[in-house]
RNA sequence: GCGCCUGUAGCUCAAUGGAUAGAGCAUUGGCCUUCUAAGCCAAGGGUUGAAGGUUCGAGUCCUUCCAGGCGUGCCA
């Protein structure tokens, strides 16, 4: 129908024409027009039935690119919070898509590494004089970083001394460096853990925070300088002007890439790190994921980027934003004295409400196997929630409907899963060794083969658009195909090619259910 | 003020300009001597915030309005 549109035809009649001039019989077992002009195609199946046997799950990009991702990104002046959560858990998800299809993916954790933060939790260390003090502070960041802040609202003195030892760190004075590694030691430990108990793939490696480009930033300015009418000086601070953003009346409103009193910013950092990842990591596609708020200083930023020549023109610039995580009262999640909830609460939360589920509905379990169960669980089920939503809006969390073992879940998945172990360790076959086509002479059988043969392209759009819920979306369908065909489809007590195709059936599904989830960062399981 | 985003079933969410706007939860009613019932099947539930417009076709694109959120020069 978009041919139609283009040629500027009737789309049934068109629809009709290729129908006349097609010859896929050895694909197709019936073609015919519907609707105003929609093609439909039945499959053969015995095509359906080869390909579920013997094509490849996924087949490589021909032009694989260099993707760098920068995600998760958190500020660590204080602990992890449910604010970095969809940051983490997305970029997360679409980096690992990009790797199944065969593209080289540079993770790049740009952590608030530096900054007016950090001057006060130095300055709060200096003031303490006993080590066991210092010791406390240091084995809580996010304690220190309270304390820091009363101090630095209450005090004035102290505001003055963290606003020197921001200037201390910028000349690298020992000591202040000193403390700073001492803090980002633990902050980093910090991060690492949540990242394990997340299961995220960020390395130590992949880190290369705000501090990392501290002294790219002068001579980055004198480069842009350099280029006649982007940069000018106004109010005493240096800013480029881009006339496609207007203020209120009618002004265009600057970047600013350097204060009044000679200080960086956020813009001129991440241009920086545009420029190394151009320059260095050579970068085929960059792609950022933050929160909704930061769109406007993506425009800028990648309009200013292309200005200067930090990129290549053909780099693909990409800001993937997200909204907010909202609690059940409609406004953000946050806990009830209104502070942020911390992520590693936000874990022990969530394994401890798989505890009571698992205790509840299976009692039974082997006490080997429930550990790794709840963990699974529970971690698969928060982040699901999130990947399972489009990004685009902000979405309401529901520790029950997460959880819950029906409706689009983690879950729900992880239980399918489950149940095509159990088929396999029953029937004590290797799902490996299923070639056999099956022969899906019913309907069931039929549609969850056709919707089998689609993960390629639902793993493609993934890629392209870096909206995880496409995949999640296609999971659910899958795995409510199978529990139909599971419950009408006997399969064990079935002999011959009957029994084998369907084994098939079940290795296939299987397989796609664990790369997929894989994919989303969500480990599968053999029993729950 | 200006800019951006959002508004879909009682609730939580889908719908990539296409067919009768779909799922789950909740509600009601079925299905376990048979591979995990943590499951499956069925029923009811909609003026897609409002009004115009473009199109063979609009939840989707355009205009205006309503409601909410965010951003808007020295934090990130």
């Amino acid at each position: 129908m978009a041919a139609a549109k283009q040629a500027r035809t009737n789309p049934r009649q068109l629809a009709n024409d290729v129908v006349d001039s097609l010859d896929i019989d050895d694909l197709a077992s019936s073609v015919e027009v519907a609707g105003p002009g929609f093609l439909n195609i039945r499959l053969r199946d015995d095509v359906l039935g080869e390909r579920i046997a013997n094509s490849p799950l996924i087949e490589k990009d021909p032009t694989p690119l260099r993707v760098v991702i920068d995600y998760s990104s958190p500020n660590l002046a204080k602990e992890m919070h449910v604010g970095h959560l969809r940051s983490t858990v997305i970029g997360d998800a679409v980096s690992r898509c990009l790797e199944l299809i065969g593209h080289t993916v540079i993770r790049q954790n740009h952590i608030g590494d530096w900054g007016t933060a950090f001057g006060r939790l130095i300055a709060y260390l200096d003031d303490l004089d006993d080590p066991s003090a210092m010791a406390a502070e240091l084995a809580d960041i996010e304690r220190l970083y309270v304390h820091a802040s009363q101090r630095f609202e209450s005090d004035a003195a102290f505001a003055d001394r963290a606003r020197s030892k921001v200037i201390e760190l910028q000349s690298k004075e020992p000591r202040a460096m000193s403390r700073w590694e001492h803090v980002m030691a633990l902050a980093r430990e910090h991060m690492s853990d949540i990242y394990a108990r997340l299961d995220i793939a960020l390395k130590p490696g992949d880190i290369r925070g705000e501090s990392a480009y501290n002294d790219d930033l002068a001579p980055l300015i004198e480069e842009l300088e350099n280029h006649e009418g982007l940069v000018s000086e106004s109010e005493g601070a240096l800013c480029i002007f881009m006339p496609q953003f207007k203020t209120k009346a009618g002004d265009t409103q600057p970047m600013l890439i350097r204060k009044s009193d000679g200080g960086y910013l956020y813009h001129t950092t991440d241009l920086a790190a545009l420029k190394y990842r151009t320059e260095t990591l050579h970068a085929d596609r960059v792609m950022y994921f933050t929160d909704a708020r930061q769109i406007l200083h993506f425009e800028m930023l990648f309009a200013a980027a292309r200005l200067g020549k930090l990129v290549n023109e053909n780099t693909s610039l990409e800001h993937h934003h997200f909204g907010k995580i909202l609690g059940g009262d409609g406004k953000p999640f946050k806990t009830r004295a209104g502070d942020n909830i911390l992520l590693r609460d936000l874990i022990d939360e969530a394994i401890e409400r798989s505890t009571q589920t698992i205790e509840t509905k299976n009692p039974d379990l082997d006490a080997d196997r429930r550990a790794d169960v709840i963990d699974a669980v529970a971690i698969g089920a928060v982040k699901y929630a999130d990947l399972s939503k489009n990004r685009l809006h902000d979405y309401t969390f529901d520790w029950d409907e997460m959880l819950a073992f029906d409706g689009n879940t983690a879950p729900y998945l992880q239980y399918a899963y489950a149940r095509i172990s159990g088929i396999f360790e029953k029937g004590e076959v290797n799902p490996t060794d299923c070639k056999v086509p099956p022969v899906l002479n019913t309907a069931v059988e039929h549609q969850l083969a056709v919707h089998l043969l689609r993960f390629q392209e639902v793993i493609e759009q993934v890629a392209t658009d870096a909206k995880p819920h496409y995949l999640c979306a296609y999971l659910y369908e899958l795995t409510v195909r199978f529990m139909r065909f599971y419950e009408q489809c006997p399969i064990l007590s079935e002999t011959g090619s009957t029994k084998d195709g369907r084994l098939t059936l079940c290795a296939r599904t299987g397989a796609t259910l664990k790369t997929g989830l894989a994919t989303l960062g969500i480990r599968v399981l053999t029993t729950m």
